[in-house]
This record gives C-alpha cells, sequence and structure tokens, in this order.
DNA sequence: TAATAGTTGACCAAAATAATCAGGATTAGT
DNA sequence: ACTAATCCTGATTATTTTGGTCAACTATTA
C-alpha cells in the first residue's frame, strides 16, 4: 500500500466523476478545471483507470470518462492500486524466497499491517463518498460570507461558456 | 495521510524497537542490520521521532533508543505523522481561507476520507503490532522446501490460527 | 461524402519535490 | 584519548508533476 497525493488525485477526480457520470461523460477538463489538478496528471491517472477497468472512455466531440461499474462496486483501495501500484514491501516482494530470517521479518511486519489498511480502505466505497459530498452543505464556503448560499455541487462550475 | 515507503520504515524500525527495548536501549546500528535499511536514513527517521516524543534517546557507548511512552500509547499513526508529515490536502489546509467554492471541494473531498484513515490508523497500537510479531511462529525461514500457499491478505491478518 | 472540431491515447522530456545516502560533528562512557 | 553512539548538514538519486506533440476516434456541419 502506498498512499500519496498522487492517490489522492485519482480519489477526488473520481468523486468528482462520480458526481457527475448520470449526466454522461464528464472531461477531464472539466475535472481539472473544478478540482484544479493538471490536465495532464489526470490524462496520465485516466489512463491506468481505463485500463484497470474503472472507468470507460468515449472519445469524439460529447466524449470523456464514465464509471465502468456501478459506484457501490468501486473501492477506494480500487483507486489506489490502479494509479499507484503497490511496489511490494521489500526484496522478497511475498514470495517468501527470501534468504535468511531478517528479510522475512521486514517483509512480515510490514505485510500484516498493510494488508489491515488494504482490508479497511476495501471497505469504503466510491458510492459512500460520494453521498457524503452530496448531502454535505458547503462548510468553507459558509465561514466567509456568513450564509452564502451556496449552490450544490451541482452547478459548481458555471463557468463561460456561450 | 500519507503512506510511503518512509513511513513504512519507520513502523518496521519502532516494531523492531518494540521487540526489543526490556534490554535496554537499541541502537540503529542494530536496527539497520537486522531491518536492512540504512543507518542514514534510520537516523533522520529517528530524528523526528525523538522530536516527536515518541522515543528517547541515550549518546554514547551502550546508548540508543528507547521508547518514550508505553507501546500501548503508541499508535501507527503516530509514527506515521512524525515521519511523514501530512502536508495539508490542498492550499486551504483546513484553514478554510480558500477563495472559492471549488477549492474547498476539493480539499474536503479528501480531507473527510483522510480523517477516517487516521481515525483507523490510530486505533492500531504499536504493542498490537509487536505482540503479533513474537506470537508469530517463523513464517518464511522453515519453509524454504515447502511450496506453503504464500501470504494472502487473508491469512495475514491474524496470526492466532496456526 | 468530405472537412472540421472536440476529445481521448500514447509518448517524451523537463521541472519540482521527495526519498535516500554519505560524511563529518557532537556527546558520553571507559 | 579512544570508541560507540547520536546528531546535523549537504549531496545524490528517485519519484511526482507538469507541459508539449501527435495520432486516433467520432459528432457535427457543409
Amino acid at each position: 500500500m502506498r498512499l500519496t497525493t498522487k492517490g489522492r488525485f485519482a480519489v477526488t477526480a473520481m468523486i468528482d466523476l462520480g458526481m457527475r457520470h448520470q449526466r454522461g461523460p464528464v472531461t477531464l477538463a472539466g475535472i481539472s478545471d473544478r478540482q484544479r489538478i493538471s490536465l495532464s496528471y489526470l490524462e496520465q491517472l485516466f489512463g491506468r483507470l481505463r485500463r484497470q477497468g474503472i472507468v470507460d472512455s468515449v472519445r469524439g466531440p460529447g466524449g470523456g470518462y464514465t464509471l465502468a461499474r456501478p459506484m457501490t462496486e468501486i473501492t477506494v483501495a480500487d483507486i489506489i492500486r490502479a494509479v499507484d501500484e503497490p511496489i511490494d514491501a521489500t526484496q522478497c516482494g511475498g514470495l517468501g524466497n527470501c534468504h535468511d530470517d531478517r528479510e522475512c521479518m521486514t517483509h512480515d511486519l510490514w505485510m500484516s499491517l498493510n494488508a489491515r489498511i488494504y482490508d479497511y480502505l476495501d471497505s469504503v466505497h466510491l458510492a459512500e463518498l460520494v453521498q457524503q459530498q452530496l448531502d454535505k452543505p458547503e462548510q468553507c464556503a459558509g465561514k466567509k460570507h456568513e450564509h452564502r448560499r451556496v449552490v450544490g455541487s451541482a452547478d459548481l462550475k458555471v463557468a463561460a461558456n456561450g
């Protein structure tokens, strides 16, 4: 397991996608704009997500990305595994071909915790996170001015297009 | 939250320390040798662990590191926080001074998951991990010639039944 | 049918950041 | 003084992130 900003970006982007995939394919340009993640980087990440069968792509105008399966069947661990391929814990790589006890121990110490973290992240589904966002009234925004009525996340991006 | 090899090394080293701290200060050279982590790197990591009050150091011959508090009061999250200082999820940094709703959303999406991961890792104590190691009969060591089923995460999780 | 434009897909290279290591300085016990 | 150990600071290496180019695909338009 590995949890870096890379994984964070991927999860964030997937939540964004999850929140609006019903309205058809979502473009990376949109996600890039809303979540402030560089487009090039998103392309890289979604390339992997696609090859892992987590999202589907539609090319051409009106295209973009859609979820390849229901949100309830996509876990945080899936997403992280896809973009941040797990470098194995030690040289041994879980194959058990370590040459002495020490290597084994090193490998083992971490792997058992690793497995627990994965178990946990496998229990968190994308659907949950999306729902959590939809339920939540804007927290940050309201702090600045008092009760600025904010727009559901649905219309967050009302930008300037013709 | 951030989980990299850095955090892995720190946790591994702390388990090693936890397993033998009763016999007095443990040297980094020893940990380096047993766990195959470079001494220089361990020094850096333990510098941070010390400044965070997780371990104490004793200089000079016969010196080394000891736990600064009982193993039951040290969590995995403590260790990871100490070495891998949590870069905040976004520019906003949880201060709520984002300049528009989008930033807030980005920040929020991840932070809520982040909090859940921390909650989880805060529930895993060093004592547990150490005990788990002590209970466990050598897995790798004896079995070079046997083709025992290798490390599924299911097996790793508990060592209770052997 | 042909041309145009919006979009992903693959690839490469540079810039920024983080991880890792090496060497010397400092402290304390004998 | 010598040695075993922690501490500190800089150098090196690896990874992350961004930026760019070009090809492939498809809906729209003429």
